[in-house]
DNA sequence: TATTCATTCATACTTTTGGGTGATTTTTCA
DNA sequence: TGAAAAATCACCCAAAAGTATGAATGAATA
């Protein structure tokens, strides 16, 4: 309420409003003495007023006050599954030590190429292939291929 | 204004807004009669119903008018990692004709477990875990443990 | 320049895996 | 109850995977 008022007397437009009181309080002042108002039942006299009044009041508010606004928050929740997340962890990467051609190799095992396969894909040999996978297996520190899958898929190394 | 003047007449506390007009309407009637209110300047009485007459209406519009209701949607992602989605796929474990010891086999080898530790677990001896091994291999169409794997977590028949 | 590291390859050997076949025992289900 | 499916196990053989060791080459680096 106070707020309201404070917005009432800043606004620029109370000076016009207030303006127009004073000219119906005038008018009326004229009314007073010019006619015989007073041949009138008062009452009927000081409810018109009443009346005139109140819906001044009504529109000065209605006008004036700024708007109440209510606002509503809906949190609408938005699942993701997961938008092409899983991605690679390079920290993990240098943690274990292995190398690019490694990850390679890392990578035809897990879509589940032998080594065979994996070295006509890479144009290398079958013993080349083998000594990567060696390798691979003591940096993750396991023994199979299937294990270096797995903890590789864990630490997010691969895909 | 239509629709205030409508909500207005709706409104449950519109009895006592207008009783409370009544009481202030009778009050001024009672002062007409029981003081000699005619003493006075008449201009300031009228000036006095005026300002109360105005207050009110400011009150009466201040507490009929619905506020505004602005809704705001509040769009709040939830990402799902995936331990709790990867729903396990039955339909396909069906379609694939995979029993549920095959099934067993199946997911310990996912986690790289060899076949001796596989029969170990299980409690069966080593070529019955090579028979399920076999079986699984014919029933996802692979020729390796390393595929088996893959193809079953494509198709999420396991994890 | 010397050294380290990644990559390549080889040979020999062991272990694991996978294919094929057959058989017995449970379990399930019509 | 009786047939089908599932689960169990064995033996043999071959292929693939993995271990160990050694070595050559090229690129990056201290």
């Amino acid at each position: 309420m106070i707020k309201s008022l404070a917005q009432l007397v800043r606004n620029k437009e109370t000076l016009l409003y207030a303006t127009a009181m004073a000219v119906l309080l005038l008018s009326f002042k004229w009314l007073e003495t010019h006619f015989i108002v007073y041949n009138y039942r008062l009452d009927i006299f000081i409810g018109s007023i009443a009346t005139v009044f109140t819906v001044l009041g009504i529109w000065l508010a209605l006008k004036l006050v700024k708007p109440k606004v209510e606002v509503h928050l809906i949190e609408k929740e938005i699942f993701i599954t997961h938008p092409a997340q899983s991605k690679i962890n390079q920290v993990e990467i240098e943690k274990s030590g292995i190398s690019k051609r490694e990850l390679e190799v890392l990578g035809l095992m897990a879509q589940g190429l032998s080594n065979e396969e994996i070295a006509k894909r890479l144009f290398v040999s079958l013993n080349t292939v083998k000594t990567h996978s060696s390798n691979i297996f003591l940096k993750l520190e396991v023994k199979r291929r299937t294990q270096a899958v797995s903890k590789a898929k864990q630490l997010n190394i691969i895909e």
